[in-house]
DNA sequence: TCTGGGGTCCTAGGACCC
DNA sequence: TCTGGGGTCCTAGGACCC
């Protein structure tokens, strides 16, 4: 059996402040931009004590504590940190796949066959480790697999070790409201008390299962699973490449300003283009996004005849998909984005393989007209032809048939 | 008065091919 | 009256997470 470890950093953000600018610990901060619209990304835990949490707007957390500390988020630092922390990890196993920028899974299962520590015992070295090298605390849940671990980690913070197995995780998990259990959004959780559904042990009873699959198919059966203490997914350790880099913006006040919003383009194009530029990641694929309330949206692609990170490209493609579906209505936010990135060493092989490919089909097409040519030459008064151009003559002729019935 | 920005994954429906 | 189907690719949207 697998031991998998979820490890996480805890108020990572407010955590990293602090540990560059010791004044700030043991007050109030959260980690934010300055703006009407904006909403905490962190909070230290003494913001917490006020009621403050992440997704909260800043003018309410202002409410909550006149006092409050607000500290723009420098995500180079938080970028350095994290990479640190993921060395520290894998120093331990290999198989890491990272989840986020504070987060990841960890297979440890050779580490403890080959060490004579227990994986609590590990579980504290880790943290040690973290925290002396880095000024960082984190927790550590310990499970058979990814998801009875990533709820193992969230049950103690900070600097918790938590240990679900395959014989505890009915008396730890079935107890929780089904809100609290990982995959469960806002969306889903009301849909599953409409059916009765309030915990994860409701979530485990078959009975229940059977009234979940018509309404979250595939989805149904990997609840069931989980909330039954299985997960099958592997740990992704072979790769942690990103799949799209996309950047957008909301405006201080809604606007409806063409030239405005075109700069707002110009802006997050370049942002995009460097961001690409940098991790040497390349697109055939742009998209933009208009949000036009809080709940209404809507994206646009285009797909490029070639694979580019060039800022002309992706501010002309924006561009155009933007003329294409704006019609003057009040904008609250705008993005772009590349989607499906490769890396530029795989654009060569792609392009070859692409090459290949084109001349193949185009060889394949060749031998069959060459074939049917040749059956024509070789048997008069019979025409062959390809099936696909038979059955268009056929709806042809059927339509001929109809118009003259 | 004021609710972000970075992502991932899944699904449904249409176009197209054979 | 009765009008392929299976596969694949693309797009747009939705749900979720940190």
């Amino acid at each position: 059996m697998q031991i998998i470890f979820h490890i996480d950093l805890n108020a990572f953000f407010a955590s990293a402040e602090i540990s560059v600018n010791p004044s700030l610990k043991g007050k109030p901060v959260v980690i934010c931009r300055e703006s009407r619209r904006s909403i905490i990304t962190t909070a230290s835990y003494e913001a917490r004590a006020y009621g403050i949490h992440s997704a909260m707007p800043l003018f309410k957390a202002k409410e909550l504590c006149s006092h409050l500390i607000v500290v723009h988020p420098h995500f180079a630092l938080y970028k350095t940190l994290s990479q640190q922390f993921f060395n520290i990890v894998a120093t331990f196993s290999k198989k890491l796949e990272v989840a986020s920028i504070d987060e990841c899974y960890v297979d440890m299962t050779d580490y403890i066959k080959q060490h004579s520590f227990s994986p609590i015992e590990i579980a504290t070295l880790i943290q040690k480790t973290v925290n002396e090298q880095l000024h960082l605390q984190c927790s550590i849940g310990i499970a058979p697999n990814k998801f009875l671990a990533k709820m193992a980690s969230d049950m103690k913070k900070p600097m918790g070790i938590t240990m679900i197995t395959n014989k505890n995780y009915k008396d730890i998990i079935w107890p929780l409201p089904i809100e609290s259990m990982f995959g469960i959004g806002k969306k889903t959780a009301p849909k599953l008390h409409q059916l009765g559904i309030e915990t994860i042990g409701d979530l485990a009873k078959r009975e229940n299962y059977e009234k979940t699959r018509s309404i979250f198919g595939k989805n149904a059966l990997l609840f069931y699973q989980k909330a039954n203490g299985k997960d099958f997914s592997k740990i992704n350790y072979t790769k942690n490449e990103l799949k799209s880099v996309g950047n957008s913006t909301t405006f201080e006040r809604d606007s409806n300003d063409e030239e405005f919003i075109k700069s707002m383009f110009r802006q997050l194009s370049n942002e995009v283009s460097l961001r690409a530029q940098k991790r040497q990641l390349v697109s055939n694929s742009i998209s933009i996004t208009l949000k036009y309330t809080r709940e209404k949206s809507r994206t646009k692609q285009m797909i490029l005849d070639h694979y580019t990170n060039d800022f002309e490209t992706i501010y002309a493609s924006a561009l155009l998909l933007f003329e294409n579906i704006y019609q003057g209505e009040m904008l609250r936010l705008v993005g772009v984005s590349l989607n499906n990135v490769i890396h530029q060493n795989e654009l060569n092989e792609q392009i070859s393989l692409f090459d290949t490919k084109q001349e193949l089909t185009k060889k394949q097409v060749n031998s069959t007209d060459q074939i049917i040519h040749q059956l024509n030459e070789t048997l008069p008064g019979i025409k062959v032809m390809k099936a696909s151009s038979l059955i268009k003559e056929e709806t042809i002729q059927k339509k001929y048939l109809k118009n003259n019935e």
